[in-house]
DNA sequence: TATCGACGTCGTCAATATGC
DNA sequence: GCATATTGACGACGTCGATA
């Protein structure tokens, strides 16, 4: 699904108003810094708790919007506006790589399209979509840096990260299987032991970390997968769509030819 | 047959988002 | 603020086709 303004859940309730339909409703609540050549409002109505749309936003031309379950189209004119009525909404475009914008909280948030509309320039280095976009940027895992910095396996991380905690020490350990807090204690000879309990309920917390995120690994990978298969539909529709346009252009063409040597 | 690279899948870690 | 969910990144492993 290329551009999706999703709310949780399903549903086929979502109202998309074409712009061509009702134009300049809205037009006026464009910020400044955005040139507006259209804007499309999707509403969501309250009683359907939910509703997927589908869009493809690309670079300086016409843009789709599609309901999943209807197939209802829009077509958006570049440079465009999309407002979302609801919330937390979030819109997915392609151009080249996947892109993510998070509308804000304010009902009737704008985003333009991302990087593409008429008001990217790509000048503005403080614009808030640019400081947006970097904030969805990680930065590098621990493993990776520590990979980076060339340091092998720890096998345990000595001193500093041991504490003494009524009686009890905690320690960082790490090694191929992945890291894990252990707690110890030491007996009056100085020997060190884990108390049974203390143990067993620390190997329990984690497996069942463990088994929760094996399985939610799974589902997002489920979820990924159809996504892109969501996305290659789209662009067989797309590719459809163009096609026949193409063709209309053409006998529209070639009617205009005939028309004019008569 | 052994080896190698490409590819897919899985489990895990860790950063971040989200809900309460 | 904390617990939980989500997801990108990484490494391990298995499979498959190509090649020596």
């Amino acid at each position: 699904m290329d551009g999706m303004v999703e709310e949780n859940g399903t549903g086929s309730g979502t109202n998309v108003s074409d712009p061509l339909s009702s134009p300049g409703s809205s037009a006026n609540t464009a910020p400044p810094h955005v040139v507006v050549t259209s804007i499309v409002q999707l509403t969501l109505p309250a009683q359907a708790p939910s509703a997927q749309v589908q869009s493809v936003i690309q670079p300086n031309q016409q843009s789709v919007i599609q309901t999943a379950s209807n197939i209802q189209s829009v077509q958006l004119p570049k440079g465009n506006v999309i407002l979302v009525s609801k919330p937390n909404s979030v819109i997915h475009t392609t151009q080249g790589t996947l892109q993510t914008l998070q509308i804000k909280p304010e009902p009737n948030s704008v985003v333009s399209t991302q990087g593409q509309s008429s008001d990217d320039s790509g000048s503005d280095d403080e614009s808030p979509k640019r400081k947006y976009r970097e904030m969805l940027t990680r930065r590098p895992s621990y493993r990776k840096i520590l990979n980076d910095l060339g340091g092998a396996e720890i096998a345990v991380i000595p001193a500093g990260t041991i504490q003494t905690d009524s009686g009890l020490h905690t320690l960082a350990v790490s090694g191929t299987g992945g890291g894990a807090i252990v707690q110890y204690a030491t007996n009056q000879d100085g020997q060190f032991y884990v108390p049974g309990p203390i143990l067993e309920d620390q190997t329990r917390k984690r497996e069942l970390r463990l088994l929760k995120n094996r399985e939610a690994a799974r589902e997002c990978r489920r979820k990924k997968k159809e996504y892109i298969k969501c996305l290659e539909n789209r662009v067989a529709v797309l590719e459809n769509q163009n096609k026949a346009l193409i063709e209309e252009l053409k006998s529209l063409k070639e009617l205009y030819c005939q028309q004019k040597t008569e």
